[in-house]
DNA sequence: ATGAAATATGCAACTATTTGCATATACTGT
DNA sequence: ACAGTATATGCAAATAGTTGCATATTTCAT
């Protein structure tokens, strides 16, 4: 369920197409939850039913036509009932951890390549996430109380990613042990 | 496909029953991935139907039978064969954050509270990750090679629960502050 | 010129996961 | 005595998510 209200808190900062919205997903959103096109232009669509939110149809030369969705007040209270709730303990789940598990079992040189790659990935998305601290929540105390909630997910995120890269920094080594012992 | 792989790697440490298992998934494979027990016995009877794993039927007085899994030769090769795949990008599904997120339109108070509770869960989390550190894992290069890799899943456990709780002392004022102001 | 990426939405099939139920015995705590 | 927890396995229904495909136009890069 916890997809439909990612959408309609999305609708709620401003009227938004599905094209939109999975584009959303992709930046400030997508930290935390992700979904594919295909799901959200499903839910959209079981939203519309149920009355959660309303379209307009876009006609666009040059274009395709597009549909413009806006939260009801029907959506906005069913997201704030939502909002009460007692939040559901999330579930992790991590191949690379299952496969460092694993051990010996598989190959030290291509644990070490995956930790390198999503090191990198994660010190990108840190920079990322640094810029955008930098761009939009200097002084947070002074900025509008929306960006200031919203400011604590990056935080979250920055928190994150510092972890996983000082982890990295530990097993790095490690692996490169055992790379280097398996080929003498 | 990662819960077979996952499965795969238990029985691959030892012989066990889908109740075993179960249990196992509550515990050290817990921290990375989660499953239930209707899906590990479902998917012991896939596996089982492809000659992943073998069983062997046990009757037991004053206890209900059960069925201990083993992997067999072509289960190894398997699990060989998924080890060296690329690792997917873990997928993070977190409803606190969202919760955040949505600011305002939900209770300050409400979050506060969420994230106390979460943060104590954390704190005893981290003692048992400690514990467990303290107890299998001291000298760790003179450890068994296996118990090394399975440290590093550990490490990977206490930096992020750390980073969570370090987190939470940035967002536990700043919620404070607003649940306060709400009933001012 | 030709291919790739962006814009924009959607169906169908499959895989993964959750929720609820069902069964049966024994041990432990109140 | 009675309720709850542990042991042990499983089916069925529903929800959630992935993968592959389909369509149609424009703009950008090689």
């Amino acid at each position: 369920m916890a997809l439909r209200y990612a959408i309609l808190i999305s609708l709620h900062e401003e009227a938004a197409t599905g094209y939109e919205i999975t584009k959303k997903f992709d930046q400030g959103m997508g930290f935390f939850w992700q979904a594919s096109h295909q799901q959200i232009y499903l839910e959209l669509k079981k939203m519309s039913d149920l009355g959660l939110v309303e379209f307009q149809h876009i006609e666009q030369d040059s274009k395709p036509d597009k549909k413009l969705y806006q939260i009801t007040s029907q959506g906005i209270q069913a997201l704030k009932d939502w909002l009460i709730q007692p939040v559901k303990t999330q579930t992790i789940k991590d191949s690379l951890l299952m496969k460092l598990y694993a051990g010996p079992l598989g190959s030290a040189q291509h644990l070490l390549d995956e930790v390198l790659r999503i090191k990198q990935e994660h010190v990108e998305l840190l920079e990322t996430f640094h810029a955008i601290e930098q761009e939009w929540f200097q002084n947070i105390d002074q900025q509008p109380l929306p960006y200031q909630y919203i400011y604590y997910t990056l935080r979250n995120g920055i928190h994150y990613v510092q972890s996983w890269l000082a982890w990295s920094e530990e097993v790095i080594p490690f692996l490169e042990k055992q790379a280097g012992a398996a080929t003498r």
